[in-house]
DNA sequence: TATGAATGAGTGTTCATTCAT
DNA sequence: TATGAATGAACACTCATTCAT
C-alpha cells in the first residue's frame, strides 16, 4: 500500500522541522504526517538523531555539489566562477527552501552533530571559496580583501532570506521560494560582489575612512 | 538567601536557550542552572512560554531603543543616520550575543509568538528604515534603490555573524562577541552601505548588466 | 478593605466544592474566588483538610439542630415528630443546597474524615430516628417495620434531589433550590411516610389530596 | 507477559475511583495497582479523561441494557414491567457496586462529561420510565401520579444504598454488595411502588407481609 | 490580620525507543 | 518491510504548604 515509506518520512520530517524546528517536532508528528507507524522511523533511521543526520547529509551533499559545479569554472576566471557559485547556491536554497531553512537554523545550535558537519563541510566550503579569491587576487581580477570578512558577508547574504523566509514574505512581501526572487536576488549579490571585489569602486570609501 | 531569583532565571534561560535552543531546554535545566526550584519559574513567568515572551520583549525593546537612538540623527543627514543605526545594532548584537543568537534563531520558526513579535516590532523597524532611505533619496543623498532588497541585505549582514557565532569562531577564527569585531565589522558594513547607496560607484555594475 | 476574609473563603470554598468537588478544587481557585492570598486560607484553617472539616462541622451542626428541633415534638406524637423532622431536613437541604450537595457527595468517599464524621453524627442521627420509630411502634402509631430499611429509604429520599440537583433541574425541570420544591417534596415524603408506617391510613392520604 | 493490560487498567481504575474519587486518584495509583506503566494508560485511553469516559460508557451501556430488558415486558403489563425494571437495576447496581458508586458520585458534579452523559442516557432513561407510567395510567393499572416526582423518588431509592454503601454497611450493618440485600431491597421497593401507584391495593401489601 | 516569595512533592502527559511479530 | 503494544525517563506544570514580614 505504501509506495515508499522512507521518502514519505523524510518529506514529512523536513516539512515539520522547517516550521517547528527539530526539537519542537516529535517522531509521532512525523509518523502521523507520513502515515506510517512510529517504529518505522526507527527502522529506517535508527533513531531521531539518525533522521537528522540524513537531512544534514542530504543538504550538504547537494550544497557541495552546487559549489563544486561552480568551481569548475575557476580556470575560466575567478570572477565568473564566484558568480556561478553564488547563482548556484541562491537557486539551490530557493529550490530546497524547507530543507535549507531547517538546516540553516539547526546550524546555529551548539551540538555535537553541528560541530561534526561544520568540520567536514564548512571546512571544505571555506577551502573552495578561499581558492577562488586567492586565484582572483593572484590574477589581479580582485583587489586584496580580507577573505574571512568576505566569507561572513557572502554567507550572510546567501542564507538569511531563506532562513527568515517568513519575515521576508510577511513583512517585505517578497517571496524567497519563487524562482523570480532567486534570479533577482542573484543579480543583487553580483552587484555586491563587484563593489567588494573590483578595485575601481573602493576609492571613495577609502577616502572616507582616511 | 536568594538575592534575585527572577534575574537568575532569566540569565540561566538565555544562556541555555542560546546553546540548546528553546525547545531543547527544559525548565529543569534552567532551574538547575539558576539554583532555584522549578516552581519558581512558573511563579514569575507563568509558564515556559511566558519566559520566552519575556526574552523576546527584552530583546526587542533594547533593539528598538538602539534603532530609535540612531533615528535621532536623521535630521543631521540620512547617510550618517543609517551609519549610526548600523553601528548601534552591530554593537548591540555583539554585547548581547547570547540573547541575540537565541532570538534570531527563534524568529526563524513558524509560531504564534513569532508572528506577534514580527507584527509589532518588525513592522516598526521596517518603518524606521524606510523613513531613512526615503529621506536619503529625497535629499539626493542616496541613489534610488529597491528598499525591500536593501532591507534584506542589511538584516542579513547585521544578524548572521551573531546567529552563527560558532561557525564564525571555529571556521573563520573571528570572534563576534568581542568589541574589536563589532568595530571592524561596522566599518565593513559602512563600505557595503556606501557601495549600495551612493550613485557614483554603480556605473560599472550598470555597464556590466547592460 | 476586606470585611471578613474568613467568610469570603468559606463562601468561595462551598461554591467551588459544590461544582468541582473537593479534590477538583485547588486552594488557589478558592483564594482567587474569595479575593484573598492563598496563605490566608492556611492562616485561618491550617490546611485544606481543615477547611473541609470546617464545612463538614458546619453542615452537621445545622443538620443535627434541625433533627433535634424535630425531636422536641416526640412527646406530642411519634408520627408528627417524624413529619416535623422530614420537613425540617428537606428545607434545610433546600436552603443550603450548595453545602449539602458537596457534603453528601463527599460522604460517599472512603476517607478518614468521612469515617470520623459518620461515627459522630450518623450514629447520633440513627439514634434519634430509631427512637422516634420505636416510640411510634410502642405507642402503636406505627406498624412494625424494619428500622434499617426504613432509614435507608428515608435518607435516600431526603438527599438525592439535592445531591443530584443538576439532574433534577436539567432532565426533569424541577428546581430543588426553590422553596416551592421543598414544600411540595415534603408532602410527597409525608405520603411515603404514611404508606410505610401506617397500615390502614392510605385512605386518608387520598382524602387529603382530593 | 501481560495478558490484558487494558482490562487490568480498567479494573484498577474502578476500584480506586470507587474509594478515592476520580480527582483523588492519580494515574500513577492506577498504573501501580494494574501493574502497568503510566504511559500504557495514555496509550489505551489517550488521557485520564478518556479513562473516565470509558467507565461512564461502560456503566451506562449496561444500565440501559438492564432497563431495556425490563421494557420488553411492557406489553405484558405496566406494573410487572416496572417491577422488572426495578429488580434489574437493583441487581445491576449490586453486582457492579464499585463502578456504580463511582459513577453515581461523579454524576453529582458540574462537568462537561456529566452534561454529555446526562443528555444522552438520562434522557433515554426518562423516556422509558415515562412510557411505562403513561401506559400504566392509560390502562388504569396505575393511579394518576406526577411522573417527575415519581422519577425523583425512584432514582433516589435505586441509587442511594449503593452510592452510600459505606454508611449502609458501617452504620446500619446492611451490606449492599450482597445478593441477599438486592433481593430484599427489591421487595421493599415493590412495596413502595405499590403504595405510590395503586390506590386501593395497600391492603394486599399488608396481607403479603403478614 | 494578612501576604509575597519560594518550595518539594506530585500531577497528567509526552517523549524516543524497544521488541515480538 | 513494517507494526502494535508497551515502557522508563523526562516533560511542563500545579499542588498544598511554609515562612519571614
Amino acid at each position: 500500500m505504501k509506495i515508499n515509506s522512507k521518502d514519505a518520512i523524510v518529506k514529512a520530517a523536513i516539512s515539520l522541522f522547517n516550521t517547528k524546528g527539530f526539537d519542537g517536532t516529535s517522531i509521532r508528528d512525523i509518523a502521523g504526517k507520513a502515515n506510517v507507524n512510529v517504529a518505522t522511523i526507527s527502522y529506517y533511521f535508527q533513531n531521531k538523531e539518525g533522521l537528522l543526520e540524513f537531512c544534514f547529509t542530504d543538504y550538504y551533499e547537494k550544497y557541495i555539489n552546487n559549489l563544486e559545479e561552480g568551481m569548475m569554472e575557476l580556470e575560466a576566471g575567478a570572477y565568473s566562477c564566484m558568480k556561478k557559485v553564488i547563482d548556484n547556491l541562491v537557486h539551490f536554497h530557493c529550490e530546497n527552501i524547507h530543507l535549507s531553512r531547517f538546516i540553516l537554523r539547526e546550524l546555529s545550535l551548539d551540538t555535537q552533530m553541528v560541530r561534526e558537519m561544520m568540520s567536514i563541510y564548512s571546512a571544505k566550503e571555506r577551502y573552495y571559496l578561499t581558492k577562488i579569491i586567492e586565484k582572483g587576487i593572484a590574477r589581479q581580477e580582485f583587489m586584496k580583501i580580507n577573505i574571512s570578512y568576505f566569507i561572513i558577508q557572502l554567507k550572510s547574504l546567501l542564507s538569511m532570506p531563506f532562513l527568515n523566509s517568513q519575515y521576508v514574505s510577511e513583512v517585505l512581501h517578497i517571496f524567497p521560494h519563487e524562482k523570480y526572487f532567486a534570479d533577482k536576488y542573484a543579480v543583487e549579490l553580483f552587484k555586491w560582489l563587484e563593489s567588494i571585489l573590483t578595485p575601481a569602486k573602493t576609492l571613495s570609501v577609502q577616502k572616507e575612512i582616511s
